[in-house]
DNA sequence: GCGGTTGTCGTAATCGTTTACCTGGCGTAA
DNA sequence: TTACGCCAGGTAAACGATTACGACAACCGC
């Protein structure tokens, strides 16, 4: 493969102009530049991007560490700051940890050692303690959507409180006053806040907290059947159902179809996330929709900014708000 | 940043035997292994990965294009491919083309000047002009799924006329004689094979092919939707509707809740790619599972033998059978 | 006592770029 | 003529690893 000592001495220069050349970094004549040119392309040059980052110390690449593509949501986060970064010039390397602790951990260390620029973390286990470190040697790092670390080191987020808050108000409003829950992971703040929010509605329309009408899913389809089961077997069953994600509510609303259950005249169902596949269910799913496409755009802001040195010493959060998408699995017609 | 010589320095050896007792590559003794591990982690080395890179030539990197990752279906090979390079020390970098060929061809720039060790590629733009130049770089290319430039490079397929025609006779088998099809992109391989099979089901069975039956989607829900309503409203309307991937099936199936038609009673649907979704919709959905998993598990194997220089000098193509999956949506209770 | 073997480790070239610094040549103002 | 600035381009030292060679010591068998 042709290197650039081949590049100059065809086309009878030096190093130092080809590189030049072919960054546009200092004047050359039209003459030579011409000739330099010619010789690439007879050569069939292609620059060699990991000899670049050795010497300037800058791959151009950015980690993204999330728990699983699969999930429609990941899946919509994944493709939003892919396009962000290569719109800039940088690559994406993909790390799914699996919800796994050990393999984000894994990734950490991998993702230090090829020296990427920055990274940005969707994560359900890591803590400070893990993150400190990077930190310290000026790894760059976003936090997104999960807040656990808040404080120490960049993050975009959004207000989950807010969101579960008006979910389940939009809810009590239609009439309903039984309200079950599909919760996720019980460590994540994500969890925690939205159920914080599905309380505080609770409490403003002076509706008793019933701890039988939570269960537990992990963000799957599958936990949302389930769930979705359990809430109805109780002798008490719930008129409407909010789930963490939008996953689970089509989980649950597989279940109320196989129940013979009308959405939403008997059962009402609304999710969280907004992603587009809500659109296209049967009936539309009712949602709460994160604006993933900016908040892709400011997580990547919010690294380059660190990346090169824009950034102020203490760490920034910038927290979105949620909205509200009523739809047909909520509005009776 | 520690380096490999700080490392020596503070140990009191070569770079050399610091490498080696990296890399498990000569006989270090204990005891100096041991004050080399020591600085190490006083240091908090980590090591390099772009110079080792640049040294040994290899980055341990796998590039992958596909069209778009939030396609359930492009999301699961993402994950699946991911999975089984990470377990073998290789990372993915993510391409997300966006159908477009233009974007095609500026990651097949952008991975050739980082080097990546090996390509494997979901395209419906690329035609084989555009990949001799790699090949001629020995940069190991593998197709996945689309098999338009079958023969000059590896490749990994499923039999799309076979999964066609037998969802095409299963829905024939349960009584079906006008039978609808949603199709994907006209330049694809995928397309045409799916195409044939279907033709060929009812050639088999002696029922006549109509070309009304037939309408265009380009893989997403809503094509899905706006197809199965065009179907829908002609003359003489189909009792079934192949579609030719599990997402516009799922479009489908909005418009027959919408119609208020009972599925597969009045109106049966089929999808195609079997994706995990597919078992959660409502009725579940029957389908043509491509074997992701092990498709991908092949594909990295054809890979990383060009890579190590294990394969022979012709390109080799492995044909996966596609399995029918009937489910709710097609089987009458 | 000598050649051979084994075990341990160091020296320095190399991978392909970028870039700080230097060198000439030429035009121009004093 | 001299001094100076500007333009075009070259020289060579990094960047941080890997690895081919070679060196040296200790030990063994004869």
């Amino acid at each position: 493969m042709a290197t650039i000592r081949d590049v100059a001495q065809l086309a009878g220069v030096s190093t130092a102009t080809v590189s030049h050349v072919l960054n546009n970094t200092r004047a050359v004549s039209e003459m030579t530049r011409e000739r330099v040119v010619a010789a690439m392309d007879e050569l069939g040059y292609q620059p060699n991007a990991v000899a670049r980052s050795l010497r300037v110390n800058e791959t151009l690449t950015i980690g993204l560490i999330l728990p699983d593509v699969e999930l429609p949501f990941f899946a919509w986060v994944a493709k939003c700051i892919e396009k962000v970064a290569s719109d800039l010039g940088y690559n994406i390397i993909l790390c799914n940890s699996g919800w796994s602790l050990n393999r984000e951990l894994q990734y950490l260390e991998n993702l230090q050692t090829r020296r990427v620029d920055g990274l940005i973390c969707i994560s359900v286990g890591l803590t400070n303690e893990h993150v400190a470190p990077l930190l310290r040697r000026h790894m760059p790092v976003v936090w997104f959507e999960e807040a656990r670390i808040e404080g120490i080191s960049d993050a975009v987020l959004i207000d989950n409180v807010k969101g579960a808050y008006e979910a389940t108000m939009h809810l009590i409003m239609q009439g309903h006053r039984r309200i079950g829950c599909i919760l996720g992971y019980g460590q994540a703040t994500v969890t925690s806040d939205r159920l914080s929010g599905y309380q505080q509605a609770l409490r403003e329309a002076g509706l008793p907290f019933d701890h039988t009408l939570l269960c537990t899913g992990d963000y799957e389809a599958p936990s949302g059947l389930r769930g979705a089961r359990q809430l109805l077997n109780l002798a008490e069953p719930p008129s409407a159902i909010f789930a963490f994600n939008d996953m689970m509510a089509l989980g649950a609303l597989q279940v109320a179809h196989e129940r013979h259950l009308r959405v939403p005249n008997q059962l009402a169902l609304i999710g969280f996330d907004g992603i587009p596949l809500t659109e296209f269910m049967s009936p539309s799913l009712s949602t709460v929709r994160q604006p993933i496409p900016e908040m892709s755009r400011i997580a990547i802001d919010l690294l380059l900014d660190r990346i090169n040195d824009r950034a102020p010493n203490e760490s920034r959060t910038v927290r979105i708000e949620p909205t509200l998408v009523p739809r047909a699995s909520t509005l009776p017609k």
